[in-house]
DNA sequence: CTTGACCTTACCCGCATGGCAAGGTTGATC
DNA sequence: GATCAACCTTGCCATGCGGGTAAGGTCAAG
């Protein structure tokens, strides 16, 4: 199979897949003797379990300590569910600081009477920081 | 005033602002003599409008619309709060979407044993999308 | 005059990917 | 055998938002 129905397949782009073989997430493909990359069962097998981990939001830098110990039968799951549960926790912190802020816009937004006048309390507030501080990092 | 010590009172870094200049957010600061840039207290204004935006999460595009709307005059609140109301819906959709992502870990997270066992379900789900399917975006 | 802190431009680095260009391969059709 | 479209290859540039670093110019204090 090559490069464009494997990526067809898998979800993932002919890019993606040449890129994450570029950084050594993926071992080199097979090769044709014209140069194409060939991919068997086993390749869209690892392709998918790529896919799916990227989608749950894991950086490629934490897929390939997925795809390590994926591979590796003496794993324990232990490890797998440190990964993921640091995953869960940077979710939670990013989800937090994200609804700070949309509070404090909600905030600005409740304020600002939205009319034709320019007196804008949004514009008031990013001015100056007062009336309604906002959640700064 | 020099450019580090504008950067000091903004809570910029220089370079944020050498960078802002570059693309045109901000317009290009006066020089000395031999080449300093000259900032006065209109641009500390500015300089910290665009912090305070930035804290609140608008990408320097929108900072950009937000700046014209702040120094036109004639500038109706409405086309503010309408830029906020979009900042707030895109927060949301991001808010919901990492929410999901989490509840789907979550869920794979309790009922991985996490033991010395081998036998792990993340690491299943994510070979095969069964028993738990995560949400694809 | 020297020293050290500051400034200048200009380049490469990251993430994860899209896009484009120039060229080679393949398989089907004429 | 030629042609054509669809595929493949590598390689370089771009994104947003800066951080880091180098090589050099400038300024004020000692």
């Amino acid at each position: 199979m090559n490069i464009g129905q494997a990526a067809r397949q898998s979800g993932l782009s002919a890019k993606m897949i040449r890129y994450y073989e570029s950084i050594g997430l993926l071992k080199a493909a097979h090769r044709t003797d014209s140069g194409y990359r060939v991919y068997g069962d086993d390749d869209l097998h690892t392709l998918a379990f790529i896919k799916r981990s990227r989608d749950l939001g894991f950086s490629l830098e934490e897929v390939g300590k997925l795809l390590t110990l994926w591979q590796d039968r003496q794993r324990a799951s232990a490890d797998v569910k440190a990964l993921a549960r640091q995953h869960i926790d940077e979710l939670n912190q990013k989800i937090r600081e994200l609804g700070q802020l949309r509070d404090t816009l909600q905030d600005l937004v409740e304020h600002c009477h939205g009319d034709h006048r320019p007196d804008c309390p949004i514009l008031k507030n990013l001015e100056s920081g007062c009336c309604a501080p906002p959640a700064r990092p």
